[in-house]
RNA sequence: CGGGAUGUGGCCUAGUGGCUUAAGGCGCAGCGUUCGGGACGCUGAGAUCGGGAGUUCAAAUCUCCCCAUCCCGACCA
């Protein structure tokens, strides 16, 4: 991508409005544009980025069996009054007439809708297990949405739920799922701790969070740096201090950002809206259910948090809009620009992503706004590399410059990427 | 929903009854000089001062109502 057309301008200030790191940073980088309280435009490099994020979940979830799919934000007010919420849900929930004065409302949560197609599609054990997801925009009309992409009243949300004939195999999937969502937050650039929740809404029984240590979250833990024991506040037994069940070190509290959160639902919703199979024996039985979110836009807000210096975001290379930054320092007389273009083209050919700066814009301004932005990788042609036939490679998060020579740019970079 | 704060060109701010035909910086357009960490000079465009009602000879500035945003709390998947 060419800086010169790349739509969303950086600014040195942020919005007097923001206050919340993430906010900021997006906002004076250019990757958002918020519209009111809780909902934001992703404009390209922060669409970028939300896909990249999207791009790896899915991945996760197919490897897992999961099978994508997309249900509507617009639904009805009688599929909700099957379980009750749409009336418990009224708070959270956003609900308006149609025409013809329909009752409607937007999807805050997909039980109802995706229990309701299980139900007319699965009739047998032999159509089970079953492991739906999508990733979508959901509303949630929140009493105080804040923090930037943190806790907006429309985000997005990658949704899976499992239908099971049986709770042992429902377990030894909820257990996957668990291990699916560290190795997707490990890949994303975060440390996320498992810990034990409240049910909530969802369910009095078995669930667990995903929760990112930083002074930005809004949620409180109690966990061990063995990591393998944490529990929400809300639920928590033991204090910060006490001694850990399982290895004895002391336990810590912490600030911290709830990115997933996984829930045993058992047969509450396929009771209620009768979603039955035939089991090996022709009996019918409520099908055994587990749902898994993640929110996607917040996982981007978390990683600004965590990942960030004094000049702007530092993006993991596997969520970065761009992997490298290629930089031109202007001067007519020298070949600079002619080698730029080309090293450009080169690493376009070999499907490496490139934000290229071919503002004539002065060094401070394209350093800075590099460091905003935030890419990974930085390369930098100038009169200064290009008398030694090279270019300079930094990365972000280090001070370190190395030269490198022109010819041998691309594999340095196929083997780091 | 309770408490607190804030709203002035695209962005950040100053101005808190008359010296304001609303000021400065950034950004934007033009010209010239620059060119390794947000360069400089000149010229120019851009604002019904969040909205409405009122007080006053006079309102960005005072009063009332409304709206929006942020922070704390309550709530929350």
């Amino acid at each position: 991508m060419l800086q010169s057309k790349l739509f969303g301008k950086t600014n040195k200030k942020a919005p007097r409005d923001e206050k919340s790191v993430n906010a900021k940073l997006l906002a004076r980088a250019g990757f958002v544009e918020k519209l009111m309280a809780g909902a934001y435009s992703y404009l390209p490099l922060g669409w970028k980025v939300l896909q990249k994020i999207e791009n790896i979940v899915r991945e996760e979830m197919n490897t897992i069996q999961g099978q994508e799919i997309l249900m509507p934000a617009l639904q009805p007010k009688k599929l909700w009054d099957e379980t009750g919420r749409w009336e418990s849900g009224k708070d959270v929930m956003f609900q308006f007439k149609g025409r013809g004065g329909a009752d409607l409302g937007l999807g805050w949560t997909h039980e109802e809708t995706l229990t309701d197609i299980i139900r007319n599609k699965v009739n047998s054990y032999q159509d089970l297990p079953l492991y739906i997801y999508q990733i979508q925009t959901k509303f949630r009309n929140e009493p105080r949405a804040k923090s930037g992409i943190l806790r907006g009243r429309e985000f997005s949300m990658k949704d899976l739920y499992s239908f099971h004939a049986d709770e042992k195999d429902f377990l030894a999937y909820y257990e996957k799922v668990k291990g699916s969502y560290l190795k997707i937050f490990k890949k994303i650039g975060l440390d996320a701790i498992v810990i034990e929740a409240s049910g909530g809404e969802f369910s009095k029984l078995y669930s667990h969070e995903f929760q990112v240590l930083t002074s930005a979250g809004e949620d409180t833990i109690i966990y061990c740096d063995c990591g393998k024991f944490g529990q929400n506040v809300e639920v928590a037994k033991l204090k910060a201090g006490e001694k850990c069940p399982i290895c004895g070190k002391e336990l810590k509290s912490g600030r911290s950002i709830e990115v997933g959160n996984i829930f045993t639902l058992g047969t509450k919703y396929s009771e209620i809206m009768k979603a039955y199979f035939a089991d090996k024996d022709g009996k019918k039985k409520p099908i055994i259910m587990g749902c898994y979110g993640l929110g996607i836009s917040r996982a981007m807000g978390a990683i600004v948090e965590v990942h960030n210096d004094k000049n702007g975001i530092i993006w993991p290379v596997s969520v970065a809009p761009y992997q490298i930054h290629l930089i031109e320092i202007r001067d007519e007389k020298s070949g600079i620009k002619k080698t730029a273009e080309k090293l450009y083209k080169s690493l376009q050919k070999e499907d490496i992503e490139v934000l290229y700066d071919d503002r004539d814009e002065s060094p401070g301004i394209k350093f800075a706004d590099a460091d905003l932005i935030g890419i990974p990788l930085r390369i930098v042609v100038s009169e200064r590399t290009i008398a030694k036939n090279s270019v300079e490679l930094k990365k972000r998060d280090e001070e370190r410059i190395e030269l490198v020579k022109i010819d041998e740019i691309i594999n340095k970079l196929k083997n780091n990427l």
